[in-house]
DNA sequence: CTTGACCTTCCTGTTACTGGAACCCTTATG
DNA sequence: CATAAGGGTTCCAGTAACAGGAAGGTCAAG
């Protein structure tokens, strides 16, 4: 299978896939022309990957977690651990962005937003 | 004012003072020995940035805020429309995230956790 | 005079790609 | 048969916002 073909069944540019291959997640052997032929298990692994990335694990855990899938005998305690630190890393970015929403949010519904200088919004951020 | 000084001062680390003067948002004068002499209006506008960064808004924003903060007779609705958009990035973050933690969590209830190889999450992943 | 705590510049690395240039391969068409 | 369109390939540069570290100059104290 051609790589563009690849990329429309896993959801990933060609691109990403490329690059996957660059940093080794996947290993397509190549045709007599050079081009790429991704085998079903390229395929698999690609759209696993997909998912992985779209749930917002990094690489590296992708890279993880790719491992314990191949690894028939692992311990689903492993893979709970990353996927639990990985939910206790969005947890904390989820808060952190509450916290500037807030704020943000009552900046501007304080400011005017019209022709006029004064400014809220500016003023907390120039505050001494 | 030296710089570890101002670091202290303004809550931001002495490496990110010196890059923001690299891409031109400070330009403190230098002593005759090279080392950088921050005025008061240095020491401001490192205090606002240091504020602006920490409600999530980028370089460029923080960089347009600190010309409209300078501009005496700035529109308020400059200021706002800046705010505005970047609320909304935090919102569109906010809910990407959230729809993360919701996928996460009940594959995480799902999975025992244990030395097993059964595993939820890793079938989610590899699903066809 | 040396020691330690500053300061400086410069270079590299980080994350996960994306865009683009230059060039090869394949297939259909006039 | 030449060619043009639409694949594929590699390689290089750029992104955001710094952080780490090396090599070396400066300053105040003992």
């Amino acid at each position: 299978m051609n790589i563009s073909h690849v990329a429309k069944q896993s959801g990933l540019p060609a691109k990403t896939i490329r690059y996957y291959e660059e940093i080794g997640l996947v290993t397509p052997p190549r045709d007599a022309n050079g081009y790429r032929a991704f085998r079903d298990t390229d395929v698999h692994k690609l759209t696993f990957l997909s998912r992985a990335r779209a749930l917002g694990f990094t690489i590296e855990d992708c890279r993880a977690l790719l491992a314990l899938w191949e690894d028939k005998s692992r311990a689903s305690g492993d893979v709970k651990k990353i996927a639990q630190s990985h939910l206790d890393m969005i947890e904390t970015k989820i808060s952190d962005l509450q916290a500037m929403r807030h704020t943000l949010s009552d900046l501007l519904t304080n400011c005017a937003g019209d022709a006029r200088p004064d400014c809220p919004i500016i003023e907390q951020l120039a505050k001494q």
